[in-house]
DNA sequence: CATGAATGAGTATTCATTCAT
DNA sequence: TATGAATGAATACTCATTCAT
């Protein structure tokens, strides 16, 4: 069984995220999975790979939920939605790991951190294409597909600091809030706030 | 003057961001800025309090950016818009600040880290606060406010870890990248997306 | 084998005596037992928890002392003079301890020291009653027991300063002398001092 | 004027009984007078030099309290008595002097601890030479002298520890008592307890 | 597989003292 | 006389890691 070594994975996960990848030590480690210090060295390399492995485990989802609503086709739209949900929908079930990463991937030393930070671009990238080929296709307002990528990875990111289990939103609900404020915006059709598009130029 | 203990904010606000909180050293910011280790302890009391003073001058500056807003008046399209405006441009300008606050406040003793939550969650309201009057009001569309507010903050809050000064994109072409995407949506009107709204319901 | 945890004690003690508490560093210790610093805290919680435990050793010797003369049993005179003796022993015996005891007992946390204290002063009740029982017995003479007990602790427990196993007087003649001076007291009978039990009364 | 002189040994003896000598700092003596550290070397030349003159200070009184009664005259007895009152007049007045003295002089350096030691020792001497005396002349018990002065030295210095103006003793009352029993002894005369003069060595 | 012992390098903080002003 | 600034040296304690058993 690999379960002696997810345990202390699982371990590590959730103290990182508790105290923070520094003030988490190996002897808090060892003592939640019931092993001496010196025992965790039979499963892992170094504290530090704890780190790396955590923070690498996650970015595989995102692209694995890339990968199936893109394989199931459909519109920009109906794509980027499904991703927007997709996103949140990991964001929430694995906060633990991602709070880890989102917060302590800098110390990481710098050969595994461009590793993090490659796979980030990539899913970056992978989103930013498929809004760039909506706006192509007219399916899209014209905006600059890097922008609005970032706005959207902001916005579901972002959870990882406020998102609750225990909260008023679910998941769910939270993927659909974000899908329409993102696909259709906030401002009601045929508003009084249609010049808000060029606030100061006020008439 | 102050200048000597503004010198060492700056040095710590630097190295914090970084390295981290937990990386950087005393010795770090006693030698950026020119004194023994031990000197540093006549302008401040602790290492901690570093963090602290860092971590709480920017919630400062969101609040005066909407109060000066909401002064201005006009439509809540317009005060939203300005609002996202301005936080784009206080995050692309206090990136460092930021970045310690996101990143490191965990590190904060928990009566301090309370008072950072503190502030953020006011601003949080006042813009939640925004939103629902512009809902209710009918001059936006029906969406959940907090779920709004959380993404528009998320979108926003973000750039702290992908702006750069050098970036494609000026702190003034993001705002208005993100006022496009949050008020209008990405949803070219009229078009194909309409059904993207309950993807996986279509006909 | 707990040697090495006593080794360290002893090494503590000793070193205590020698250099005073503060003046004692961790590093001396290590030194003195053939460690690294960093090892001692295997054994060891701190520093202090070192001084306490010096600190409370000692007096359950008092007690066990004072315990095996009341179960003898006897005149009042007779465990008076036996638990001088048996005073003077412990703390020729214990010399290093009870320095570190009576000169740094003030540097322990005021818990801990009220602990100490605890123990001191219930070692002078048990011996000022001891005295009360024999002036009410007419056995001795009526002084104020409280008074006395001092005395005769003070002479016993500021041998710390002046003892030496090299001195001039074992502990048995010490023991013995000043069993003479408490009991019988300095003046030679009916000799002409009869009059200083009142001086500046004299004819 | 010396008084800023003495201010600040006033302060320091105050603090070093009320915390011990390394606990105090030199920041908590300069608040203590109301000036800064720094300028307390206007009046001083260090930290030790103000323990070696506080320590210094209290012998010349005991010294000067053994000349008056000298000179005075009497009996043994009568200048025993005297002495031993006097002595504990100077405890009670000067408790805070003796308890840095008895306290901290081992953390002079060796020459001024030397210096210390030497005035203990004359004054040591004195009382034991006053003691012998009356022994040789048969007015007092044929006591070692040597073992009889540190038993009322110790009964005495013991004080320090002890004694509370608050306490149930005046210094007065503790005077009287303490000669009465080096003086007279504890056994009441033709008491059972004569043969307690030799435990053990009953019949 | 498990661990008790050991450690080297590091970390924030303290403090008596000096000195230019 | 007084002090604000500066510092060198020290100190207790921590921690990830190694290794013999």
């Amino acid at each position: 069984m690999a379960s002696r070594e997810q345990e202390i994975l699982d371990a590590a996960r959730k103290l990182f995220r508790q105290k923070g990848y520094y003030a988490t030590t190996m002897q808090d480690i060892a003592e939640a999975v019931g092993l001496q210090k010196a025992s965790l060295y039979h499963y892992i390399r170094s504290k530090e790979a704890l780190l790396l492995q955590i923070a690498g485990e996650t970015m595989r989802l995102f692209h694995a939920e890339l990968d199936r609503i893109e394989a199931a086709g459909g519109s920009v739209a109906q794509q980027l939605a499904a991703a927007i949900r997709a996103h949140v929908k990991v964001v929430a079930e694995h906060q633990e790991t991602l709070t880890v990463l989102f917060r302590e991937s800098h110390a990481l030393p710098p050969e595994h951190a461009e590793k993090v930070r490659g796979e980030t671009g990539r899913y970056t990238r992978r989103l930013t294409e498929l809004i760039a080929r909506g706006v192509a296709a007219g399916e899209l307002r014209p905006v600059d597909p890097g922008a609005a990528c970032l706005a959207i990875l902001g916005a579901c990111n972002w959870m990882y600091r406020w998102y609750s289990a225990d909260g008023r939103l679910t998941p769910q609900q939270i993927g659909d809030q974000f899908v329409e404020v993102i696909l259709h915006g906030l401002l009601a059709p045929g508003g009084a706030g249609r010049q808000a598009r060029t606030p100061g130029r006020a008439p």
